[in-house]
DNA sequence: AATTAAGGTTCCATTATGGAACCATGAAAG
DNA sequence: CTTTCATGGTTCCATAATGGAACCTTAATT
C-alpha cells in the first residue's frame, strides 16, 4: 500500500495521520500552537525548505486545518491561521509534549513549560475519562466495532473483514 | 535542515517526532496498542512493506519503545511489544483518535469505540490541566522558557536562541 | 539604481519507499 | 523422506519524496 492510499482505512489514527502524519507537518502545527503565523517565520524556525513548506501549508489549507489570510493589503503579504479543526488538534500536540517531556529531553530538563491561565499554575495535560476523569491506560480500555465499521460491514463494504480478528484486547 | 537532525532541536515535539514522526511508525503503534504483537500480523493489518516494516520495527526497538520478545523458543518467533516508555504513549494515540473520530470520519461515524472497564462507559478521552481539571485549550495556556532551554542559553550553547522571539503566545 | 524583504517556484542530486522476488528455519502433510 | 506451508525476514530495482541551491516577482528602502 502506498502512503497515499492510508486514508482509505477505515481508522481515525490512519485518516488523520493521512493529513498530519508526514515529516514536517506536526512540526508546522506545533509553530502554529506557539503563535507562528508567516511563511519566513516557519522556515526560520524549522529550517524547512522552502517548497517543501510551500507544500505542506497549501496541504494543510487544503485539509482545513489552516487557512491563509491576507494580512497586510498594500503589501499582499500572508498569514497562516488556524482553523477550529486546527485548533482542536491541540490536545494531541500538548500530550506529544507531555511525553517528550518525560522520554525525550536531556538532563536540563523541559525544553518549554506551560502556564495554564485560568488557575495559574505551570500545567501538564492529564489525559482522563470523559465520564469519571480517571486518568486512561492501555490496560484500562477494551476497543470495540463501532459503527463506522459495523455499519459498512452489515453493506458488505469491507473487504478486509478478517483482518479485524488480528484485533485483541491489550494485556499487561 | 535534514528530517535526521531534527533530534538536535531543544523542542520535546521534534525530538519525539524524531523517533514516531515518519509514515507508518505511528500506525504500528496504533497497531500494538490493539494488541498486535507480529510481524506478519502488522504486515497484514498495515499493508506495509516487509523490508520497511523491518526497518521501522528495529528502529522502535533502538528507541526502546518497543521490545523484541521470543514467544515460542522452539520454533525461534518473535513477538514486539510496547515498554514503559511505549506504553505511556497511549494519551497521544487517543487524542489523535478524538480528534480523528471528529473530523476524519464519514458519516458512518467512529470506526473502533471504546469502553473504559473501570467506569463501564463509552469513553471519549479528556485533556485536561493536572491542577484545575478545565479542558486545555489553545487560548487558556501561555508558553515559558523552561529550564531545558534556560540552562544551555546561560552556558552559550543555543546558536539560535534569537530564533525564540519568533514565538508569541497565541491570540484569538 | 541597487538592495532588502516576503513569499514563493524551478532544477537537480540524494534519500526513502513500494513491489516483487528470494532466503532460512522448522513444522506439517503426503 | 520429499514437498509444502508459515514465519520472519533480506536483496534488488524502479519510482516517489526530499534537500539544497538558484532564481523569480512585487513592493519598499537606501
Amino acid at each position: 500500500m502506498r502512503w497515499d492510499e492510508i486514508d482509505s482505512q477505515v481508522c481515525s489514527v490512519a485518516r488523520t495521520l493521512s493529513m498530519v502524519g508526514d515529516r514536517w507537518t506536526m512540526l508546522i502545527l506545533r509553530d502554529c500552537f506557539l503563535g507562528v503565523t508567516r511563511f519566513t517565520d516557519f522556515q526560520k524556525s524549522l529550517g524547512i525548505t522552502k517548497h517543501r513548506l510551500s507544500d505542506r501549508l497549501t496541504k494543510l489549507v487544503d485539509s482545513e486545518i489552516l487557512k491563509k489570510q491576507v494580512y497586510d493589503t498594500n503589501y499582499g503579504r500572508y498569514e497562516y491561521k488556524l482553523t477550529k479543526k486546527g485548533l482542536e488538534f491541540y490536545p494531541v500536540m500538548m500530550s506529544l509534549v507531555a511525553w517528550g517531556d518525560k522520554w525525550a529531553t536531556d538532563e536540563d530538563g523541559a525544553p518549554l513549560e506551560y502556564i495554564h491561565k485560568p488557575c495559574g499554575n505551570k500545567m501538564q495535560v492529564a489525559t482522563q475519562c470523559n465520564h469519571c476523569d480517571e486518568p486512561v491506560t492501555a490496560f484500562t480500555i477494551t476497543p470495540i466495532l463501532g459503527p463506522g465499521i459495523l455499519e459498512k460491514a452489515k453493506r458488505g463494504e469491507l473487504v478486509d473483514f478478517d483482518n479485524q480478528d488480528i484485533y485483541k484486547s491489550i494485556k499487561q
